[in-house]
DNA sequence: CATAACTTGCACAGATGTGTGCAGGATACG
DNA sequence: CGTATCCTGCACACATCTGTGCAAGTTATG
C-alpha cells in the first residue's frame, strides 16, 4: 500500500528532459516534442511519462525562468539608477542559460500572455527604475517613463536571445548597449563601468563570436 | 497561337496576394497559405495558380524588402555619421509596411540565408559609416566596428519588428534608439535633431500604444 | 531477489499544413 | 459573343506533429 519513492533514474531524466528544453526552445521556440526527447537521450514516449503535456513542460521551463528573473530583479538596491540598471543587466547575464529561454518564449504567439503575467514583478522593477533614473536626471526625458522602459525590455530581449552567450565580453555588451538606451553617452557608461569593476570585468574593445 | 495578355483582374488578384502576404507574416512569419489567401479575398487554390510555392511567394516578398532597404542605404550621403545613421533609420520607417516583413522573416530559421544574402549591401552601407563614425569620434569605441554594426543591426530589427508603425512617434522612437545605441548622450542626439527637423517631425516626450 | 518503477517501440487517432488534379462556373477582353 | 483566362470547391496524397494505449523489456531499490 505503501508507495516507493521515485527512482533516482527517474529524477535525473526529468531534469536532463528540462535541460534539452532549455537549450532546444531557446534556439527554435517551436522545436518538436521528439527533438527535445532524443536530446536528453530519451524516447519520446517516455517524456510524455514526466510531463502530461507540452504545455505543461513549458510552463514549467517558463515558471523557474521568470522567478530567477524576478529574484533578480528585487536583488538590485543600487540608489543609482544608473548603477541599478548595470546591474541588473549584468546579473542577467549570468543566469543566460535560463533566461533565453523566456527570451524565446516570450516571443511566441503561443506563450506570451503566459510569460508576461509571469515577469510582471520584473516589469514593475525596471518601470520603477526608469522613473526614478527620469527624475534625478541620470535617464533621458525625450520619452516617456512607459515607452523608455518598454525599450529596455525590448533591448535586452534581443541582446539576450541573440548573441552568444559563450561569448566572452557578451556581458559587457549587453550593459553596455542597456545604459545607452537609457540614454548615458558611451564614455559616461565607460566611466561608469571603469569605477565599479564588479559589475562587468571592464574588457576594452573586446571581441564577439561571428 | 498569340497568346492573349494578363486579364487586369488577375494582375490585381496577384498584387492583393502580396499584400496580405506580407502583412499577415509580418506579424506571423508562419502564417499559413489559406490564411493569406482568405485575407486577400480569394482561395488557397486561386493562390497556387499565381505562386508556384510559398517559397516562391517569400522570395518575392524578401526580394522587394531588401531592394528597397538597400535603396536607402546607398541614398544617405551624409558628411556627418551621426546625421547619415539618423536618416537611414527615418527613411527605412517611411517604408515601414515593406519592412517588417523582411525584418520578420530573417529571423525565420527557414530564411535567414536568404534575407542575410539579399541585405549585404546594407551590411556594407552600415558597416562603412560605423567605421566613419568611429573614426571621427561620433560614435563609441568601446565596442569592435563589427560589434557596433551588429547591434545597431539587432536593435533596429527589433524596433522596426515590434513597435506599432502606426503610432504617431514611431519613426522618433526608432531614430533616438539607434543614435543612442550608437553612443550619443540623448541630449545630444535631441540637439542634432533640433538642428535638423527635416530627418523627423521632433516632437517632445510622444507617446506610444499599448 | 522480487517487484515496483521506469523506459521503449509500435500502432493508432487526430490535427494542421502543403501542393496537385480536375470539373464547373464566372468574367474580362478581343 | 465567343473564348481564353481566371476563380472555386472538393478530393486527394503526403508530411509533420501531438498525445495515448499497450505489451515487453530493463533496472533501481527495499
Amino acid at each position: 500500500m505503501t508507495t516507493r519513492s521515485p527512482r533516482r533514474d527517474s529524477v535525473e531524466n526529468r531534469a536532463g528532459i528540462l535541460d534539452a528544453a532549455r537549450s532546444a526552445l531557446a534556439t527554435d521556440p517551436r522545436a518538436s516534442i521528439d527533438v527535445i526527447a532524443r536530446s536528453a537521450g530519451l524516447s519520446r514516449r517516455t517524456l510524455y511519462g514526466h510531463f502530461d503535456d507540452r504545455e505543461t513542460l513549458i510552463r514549467e521551463l517558463i515558471s523557474v525562468g521568470t522567478q530567477r528573473f524576478n529574484a533578480i530583479a528585487e536583488s538590485v538596491g543600487d540608489a543609482d539608477a544608473r548603477l541599478a540598471l548595470a546591474r541588473l543587466a549584468a546579473r542577467l547575464w549570468q543566469e543566460a542559460a535560463h533566461v533565453q529561454v523566456a527570451a524565446a518564449l516570450a516571443l511566441d504567439e503561443a506563450h506570451v500572455e503566459h510569460t508576461a503575467e509571469a515577469l510582471a514583478p520584473l516589469r514593475r522593477s525596471v518601470a520603477a527604475l526608469v522613473r526614478r533614473g527620469q527624475e534625478d536626471g541620470s535617464f533621458r526625458t525625450d520619452l516617456t517613463a512607459p515607452t523608455l522602459a518598454r525599450l529596455i525590455e525590448e533591448v535586452a530581449r534581443t541582446v539576450v536571445a541573440r548573441t552568444d552567450a559563450a561569448s566572452s565580453g557578451a556581458a559587457n555588451l549587453a550593459v553596455r548597449a542597456l545604459l545607452s538606451i537609457a540614454g548615458l553617452s558611451w564614455r559616461e557608461v565607460d566611466d561608469l563601468l571603469a569605477a565599479h569593476p564588479d559589475i562587468v570585468e571592464p574588457i576594452r574593445a573586446e571581441e564577439e563570436r561571428a
